[in-house]
RNA sequence: GGAGAAGUACCCAAGUGGCUGAAGGGGCUCCCCUGCUAAGGGAGUAGGCCGUUCCGCGGCGCGAGGGUUCAAAUCCCUCCUUCUCCGCCA
């Protein structure tokens, strides 16, 4: 959610920016009306109310000094009617202005290259170059089931396209990358550990942005209005939902694995095969509470936290500079970190690391005060994945499959596998 | 899931319709006093949000949302959360 006060004063410096999204900001057209509006009812029914206020005082006086009030309290009847009428007005203005800001995207920052979809982002690093395999390389999906470490075919039967079941050393290798990802989080980057809860309610859902524009990514609940988690950045972040964190507490850091459930509405036909794309995947997530001045320098910090683990598993990768019409809704910069999958001969993103400034603390009202006095500021919220696990079991069965179809360990693994150095 | 009880400020807590724009404690901050400390005395402690003609004024705030009333922490309805007991369950 964008401030009013800074559309308010800047509207056109304003769409002049988010222009560059390529997306459809028609509605911001409404703001300055409604925004007068709801000021003007505000003062009409406050007024009306301070009148109420002050006669209602005196009735109370009169009836005490033994005097007839039925002249004010008839007059005082039509006034709290009116006063109704305008809450009324004012109820339904104030909702229509909040739904109206709720679906306006954050402001890209200046340093976000202009562009108009994925082609145009730009690449800022490439590290571990790209591998060249002396044999017939295989797909991961055919590598899995040769080795028959995943099973696609009955989990489509048991619940449906896009589920796998992990078995034998592919549900260890899982395991063994989500333990890696955890410890190395949280022992050596400084993160507090979390293990969240997979369902939120509709507040949470609207306080990192899912809500109310992408309802149709997320599984709903039927009997209650939760959602299913499409990341543990929503219940991570919504920890701090109304609340006001002191400034010993910047930068609050928390690291949470869990599993991550996505419709994937619009993506039928692309990555149908193998594990790139699940409507239930594992991911362990960064989440990152900064103060403003710092979160620049602190989405760097995250981004090479994340780096970190592609580096120690030796897997190539390249971190993308995400364009203004390619960085999401709530994002004000966004990179992107692309493992090398051999199968793809291409990048594939595997963590997305984005600073989205006060855009989710103002919708989740989560502030900090730098002294006990001072003034409740928003902070800066960040989040990343360190890693994508599905993801990075694919990208290790690529990048380490061996001639005879066996899949090497990679070596900071092996310890979180029984020290098995192979997968056969 | 059933039955009961409770949600008031940083914490505890009083409060059954109008001097409650919330008593009283505790804690915290500042001051006084006594070599230091403890004890004692005094003052402050509703923040936040919204509006505004912004060193001021006004509105809303007693779990949340509605309702009754000239007037609601207080009466009524719905919901949420916590606690106790029962049931079920990993």
């Amino acid at each position: 959610m964008l401030d009013a006060k800074k559309l308010r004063n800047d509207l056109d410096e304003v769409k002049e920016q988010l222009k560059k999204r390529n997306e459809d900001i028609s509605a911001l057209d409404d703001f300055t009306e409604l925004d007068h509006k709801r000021r003007n009812i505000i003062q009409e029914v406050e007024e009306l109310k301070s009148k109420r206020n002050t006669v209602s005082k005196q009735i109370s006086e009169m009836k005490k000094a033994k005097e007839d009030a039925s002249e004010a309290i008839a007059e005082m009847q039509e006034v709290s009617q009116k006063v109704k009428e305008l809450d009324e007005e004012l109820r339904q203005t104030a909702e229509n202005l909040t739904h109206l800001l709720l679906t306006i995207p954050n402001i890209p920052h200046p340093s976000v290259p202009q562009g108009e979809d994925e082609d145009d982002n730009e690449e800022i690093r490439q590290w571990g170059g790209t591998p060249s395999f002396p044999f017939e390389l295989k797909a991961h999906w055919d590598i899995a089931s040769e080795l028959n470490i995943l099973d696609f075919e009955r989990a489509s039967k048991v619940t449906g396209s896009r589920f796998v079941f992990y078995k034998g050393l592919g549900a260890r290798l899982e395991r063994a990358l989500i333990n890696y990802m955890m410890d190395l989080h949280e022992d050596r980057h400084g993160y507090i550990e979390v293990l969240p809860p997979y369902m939120v309610n509709r507040d949470s859902m609207t306080g990192t942005g899912q809500l109310p524009k992408f309802a149709e990514d997320a599984f709903q609940i039927q009997e209650e209005d939760y959602f299913l988690i499409p990341t543990a950045e929503v219940p991570v972040t919504n920890m701090h939902r109304e609340e006001i964190l002191t400034d010993e507490q910047l930068p609050l850091a928390y690291a949470a694995f869990s599993a991550c459930f996505r419709s994937e509405a619009g993506s039928a036909g692309r990555d149908t095969r193998g594990l790139i794309r699940q409507h239930q995947f594992n991911k362990v997530e960064l989440v990152r509470f900064v103060r403003p001045e710092d979160s620049y320098t602190e989405l760097e910090t995250l981004t090479g936290h994340a780096e970190k683990i592609l580096q120690d598993l030796q897997l190539p990768y390249r971190v993308m500079n995400m364009c203004t019409g390619d960085l999401g809704f709530t994002a004000a910069k966004k990179y992107d970190i692309e493992v090398w999958l051999p199968s793809y001969n291409d990048y594939k993103e595997i963590s997305s690391c984005s600073n989205f400034e006060a855009f989710q603390a103002r919708r989740a009202n989560i502030r900090f005060r730098r002294e006990a006095k001072g003034k409740a500021e928003f902070v800066h919220t960040l989040n990343g994945s360190g890693l994508a696990v599905g993801r990075t079991v694919a990208a290790i069965l690529e990048n380490y499959q061996q001639e005879d179809g066996s899949v090497a360990v990679p070596e900071v693994l092996r310890p979180y596998m029984g020290e098995r150095d192979v997968i056969r």
